[in-house]
DNA sequence: CCAAAAGTGTTAGCGCTACACCCATGA
DNA sequence: TCATGGGTGTAGCGCTAACACTTTTGG
């Protein structure tokens, strides 16, 4: 036996979802969609499984190719098979989702490859069910944020209490109590403190801190539940 | 343009992991595989996807042709794709998991279908990365009923609070006091008592409960933290 | 010296955990 | 009547949320 016969073949593709975030606010990364139908339109990041790579490589070789990005954050995040969803032929797609830092890349992902960042409120439209990817993704990150300790993988190595908090704030949508909020985090032990200062954001300047990795992977699994309003936030 | 020229096509599956509960243990659903390769192993429930149909409607319509089940909660798992994953042909395979009551069924399954139904300690070998797919489940299920009354889909719509327990110990393998159990479920107010008693588990009989529906939907977002054990919990 | 952001402590209330005894009934 | 499982109440503790003032420093 060498083949499954009379079962029919489908087009495989991956779509990557890449947050970012600037300190001000969280954004995603599109970029214009390079062949037909719909080119010239914004687009996730896509392109189809080849024979010989698993999916984790399909969208680790996509992301690199579009965007330059590597050894990001990046987790599989649902699979989208409509039989309608891409007009030209029947095309089902593995979504991924990646954290980055906006800063970091931001210099290469404009200059070398166009692609933009958009904030969560201005995104153009984007192609195919693409829309309803990013939806679902930004409910998994909350969901997730809400127990894990993933945020961390939107900010620099150095950071800060304030900036960690903004992003917290901007991602559940929601203002947080800057005293509880360092004791929480600080509660963790996740964080080490600095002998250095962003000053920045302000005349004082703010503490920078950065993580330890030894706890980081140690506590992954019980972060602290930070659900501020478990209504707003979905099922996976 | 028709079709995008140049890309490969591959086959896609659907594999399903059935989840039942029969008051006593959490078990899985198997089926002896009915072609080649690995005819006649243990597999679980698992077909291609059909040129015109989306990914939900194959794994309801494969649930069906193998176990007769229907209407049953089935929600998307993860996504297999290791090129080398299927001995055969490369296959890529979208998980589902189902959550069913085992009694309702129990007759219907065996007698015309031939599944067979295993404790999670005592599961035969499985096909391929089957083994995997049902390690990441349970990991999903343990995860989602922990903020989510997901588990009320393995019970009959009459239930008692100690087979409710008894369920919730199973799936978090560990022990629960009864006072506090029951404080917490009837204060979720998703729980309506009824006057009947179930007299099979004991002498003088416990209550029927059953689910407050409209409750059920409005809380399904916020249930009870249920996470005994945190660290034994892995993420999605 | 003033504006703007960083940093820090206390208290009250709520929720969770721990814990033990009585009830109903079939055998 | 006794063994078995069902059902219930309370007290102490820990965690969380609410809340305001001082510090620093660039302009």
């Amino acid at each position: 036996m060498q083949k499954y016969s009379k079962q029919t073949r489908l087009l495989l593709a991956v779509d990557c979802i890449v947050f970012g975030f600037d300190g001000e606010a969280l954004k995603i990364l599109l970029i214009k969609r390079g062949f037909q139908p719909e080119k010239g339109n914004w687009s996730l990041m896509g392109g189809f499984v080849q024979p010989d790579e698993s999916l984790d490589q399909a969208s680790n070789r996509i992301l690199k190719e579009l965007t330059g990005l590597e050894g990001v954050y990046l987790e599989q995040l649902h699979t989208f098979g409509d039989p309608q969803r891409d007009p030209i032929e029947r095309t089902v797609s593995v979504a991924y989702f990646a954290l980055i830092d906006i800063n970091k890349y931001k210099k290469q992902i404009s200059d070398d490859y166009h692609a933009e960042w958009f904030t969560m409120k201005r995104t153009p439209k984007v192609i195919f069910d693409q829309q309803e990817m990013v939806e679902l993704a930004k409910k998994r990150i909350r969901y997730k944020a809400a127990m894990h300790p993933i945020l961390f993988e939107l900010l620099p190595s150095k950071f800060t209490i304030p900036q960690l908090q903004n992003l917290y704030e901007n991602v559940f949508n929601t203002a947080i109590d800057k005293r509880n909020f360092s004791k929480r985090v600080l509660a963790t032990g996740l964080l080490i403190k600095l002998n250095e200062k962003d000053k920045a954001g302000s005349k004082r300047g703010a503490y920078y801190y950065q993580l330890n990795m030894h706890n980081y992977y140690s506590k992954f699994q019980a972060f602290m539940n930070f659900i501020p309003n478990p209504d707003s936030i979905s099922a996976s």
